[in-house]
DNA sequence: ACAAGTTTATAACAAAAATTAAAAACAGAC
DNA sequence: GTCTGTTTTTAATTTTTGTTATAAACTTGT
């Protein structure tokens, strides 16, 4: 019989006509349209997705009934009947946004229209592959959530960055909490039955450097992130770059140095090695063991327990050593800036992280060594800046990628 | 009057109406399908598009009609009635890719189904930025053009490779033939009148590497060519990553070593002054001096006069010498490659350019570096093969970007 | 204040595409 | 060979979308 075996395939699948599938292409086209530019008309979206203003009248009125719009009301004038504008309804949902380092947790709200309406940062944790350790997490999350009662109801996404290789499409994690056979995002999904979404920290900050405040348009740009290691975000055609199994950007461990010193990858002379944070700490008590003294070894503590912390907040009281340091540090990340810049020319080059909190100090170094080393026609061409969100771009990232999956999948 | 501005609007631009523009685009969209495939059926399209089988039937046709594709007969059976399969119509049109190096230029024909007809490699010539180079190079091709009267007649695309930095979108170049206004492309198109493409020449290579023969299922991977400068082809998501300005993939330069040999881009410490062409020949010349024997140096010539093809001769023919400066020259290239590897986390790094027609001797020796270097999940998740095209490369690469502008764009 | 020119929004109509139905072509089983 | 189940192709019909026309809203100049 003809008719028997279509019926049943609508039946098996839940495959609608083919309308149907394109009316919901053009809803996350035209999502993403008003995404770029906060409000926009109908005409406009007409216009840029070629399709007739009835439709787009169409496409925008569901929206307008289901509450992800709103009208916004009139716009200024062009000459002629105003337009109405329409833009996402703020408080149509809420996305958590958790921001797993290796000491602490950072937890954020951000509102459907990218706004960050709560912050907590630096909850004290402890990141190792334990299942002790994932059920701590699970409590921190749960008892962040609950704070905030008015958001959970309305939770519509969640986005997690952890350190290490992930690979966000399939949602694998292979440095942590790889223990069950479940990857990390099925886990949390099983736990608060929110879908989640899973990236790798240092990407994480890349997302939420670039595309917070403002609709960026920066298509090709590098965040390097400063910690304890190193980690490098790479923007690529305005999305992240994951490479072949999301192992991309791990300039940490690039052999740079011909020295002899063991990094915890097993390997010698790679840039965190000289580099990073450990490299710092390293070398401080190397100087305080040379007999140098600082602000940061005050007598107030043991020269074992000093942390990456209390050197930058030396720094930032004028330290000698401490200054020292860091411009000598930067000036190695120059090198590795130099490598990068000559590979992907990008628009602009971030350092963030823990240690670009102090300022100015790493990007004079490395901004010199890198004209030392490099050519300035390539140089010139790439801004160097340093991170202003600091430790909040991970959580807005994470909140971004969960608001990119909802609205954009 | 209402009438008479939609009607000016429609003669001052030649804007047709909305539904013209969506079958274009999916006459692209069809066509990039075919082009992956080889051979499809109208279903398939309807299918991968999303849209209606007598839609797809529509698009089909026309283009049969204007002879792009044609029916290549019956699919074999899934069951039911067989399809009918549409390929792209062979020679249907021509393209001519000219690929120009520092000291030859390699000609070829390549036609719709990306079969080369007829290669015409290492034509002498000598690039330099002057306007009688540029002329010489008119010469050369309009001679290449004219020995092959059947293809010209139905040529509709020039694809042009140079090293340097080039902008393909905007067609300029800011190394060579930068003297007049118009931007490279620009005057070719001027010249012949034919729809022109650039690009560099290592970019282009890595497009002939990876999209020839078949349909590529690679979508990162990398090209480094090794010649008597180095540079690098980087696919990211199937296409050629250019960088802000076209500047990327400057791998030659980054700076690696703390020698105080001054590269011909001005600094020191560039990967070029160890591990490039020209280095293998100053160290050569080194050794010579330094009372070594060679082949390559068998009295025929004086040591000035040696070139990159003389040493590569003498490896192949078992020198000891070559082989093992070319195995030194790898193990500090495998330095490079392992810092792309961990940035790109890529899928293949293949070696090509002059040098690596010597064969495995540089892998072997690269990749001894890479386990050194390397952590072994990052390093084992990356393929590195030696060119199997050679110099043929870069013409297929040019000829597929013609014919990329001329069906997709 | 009102006309003239513009632009947006809605309605009416025409065109295009999707859906459904029917026919044709094929494979495999009996 | 013939029947059944499939799949493609073409035709008929319905739905959707685009186009054109009209109305509404607004600015600017007189």
């Amino acid at each position: 019989m003809k008719t028997s075996n279509p019926k049943k395939n609508k039946i098996n699948s839940n495959e609608v006509g083919g309308v149907a599938i394109k009316n919901k292409q053009l809803r996350k086209s035209a999502l993403r349209l008003i995404d770029q530019s906060n409000a926009i008309t109908i005409t406009e979206i007409a216009k840029e997705l070629n399709i007739s203003v009835p439709k787009a009248t169409d496409v925008i009125s569901s929206m307008v009934e289901e509450n992800i719009l709103k009208d916004e009301g009139k716009q200024d004038s062009t000459g002629g009947r105003r337009a109405n504008a329409f833009g996402l309804m703020a408080d149509a949902g809420y996305f958590l946004g958790i921001d797993i380092k290796l000491h602490h947790v950072n937890f954020g709200w951000m509102d459907l229209k990218k706004g960050m309406v709560t912050m907590k940062e630096k909850v004290s944790y402890r990141l190792v592959n334990t299942e002790e350790a994932l059920e701590e997490l699970f409590q921190l999350i749960e008892q962040f959530i609950d704070e905030h009662q008015d958001y959970k109801k309305n939770l519509i996404g969640i986005g997690i960055n952890i350190p290490g290789r992930i690979n966000p499409r399939t949602g694998h994690n292979y440095n942590h909490f790889n223990f069950r056979e479940e990857p990390l995002s099925e886990i949390i999904y099983g736990k608060f039955g929110i879908p989640t979404t899973i990236e790798n920290d240092s990407k994480a900050m890349l997302l939420g450097e670039f595309f917070h405040a403002e609709a960026s348009n920066e298509k090709n740009a590098i965040l390097i992130n400063l910690d304890y290691g190193i980690g490098m975000g790479i923007l690529i055609d305005g999305k992240i770059y994951h490479g072949k199994s999301g192992f991309s950007g791990e300039l940490g461990h690039i052999p740079l140095f011909d020295n002899e010193i063991i990094c915890h990858c097993g390997k010698k002379g790679c840039l965190e090695t000289e580099a990073s944070g450990i490299a710092l700490l390293r070398k401080f008590r190397e100087r305080i063991e040379a007999g140098s003294t600082s602000l940061a070894f005050d007598g107030t503590r043991t020269i074992e327990t000093i942390t990456l912390q209390n050197i930058i907040e030396a720094a930032k009281n004028e330290d000698t050593l401490c200054i020292e340091m860091l411009e000598e540090l930067g000036e190695k990340l120059g090198k590795a800036i130099a490598i990068v810049i000559n590979i992907f020319n990008p628009e602009t080059v971030i350092l963030g992280g823990t240690l670009s909190d102090t300022g100015e100090y790493l990007r004079f170094s490395a901004k010199s060594t890198l004209n030392r080393l490099s050519h300035s026609i390539v140089n010139n061409d790439t801004n160097l800046k340093v991170s202003q969100l600091g430790e909040k771009a991970g959580v807005i990232g994470a909140c971004l990628n969960a608001r990119a999956k909802y609205l954009f999948d």
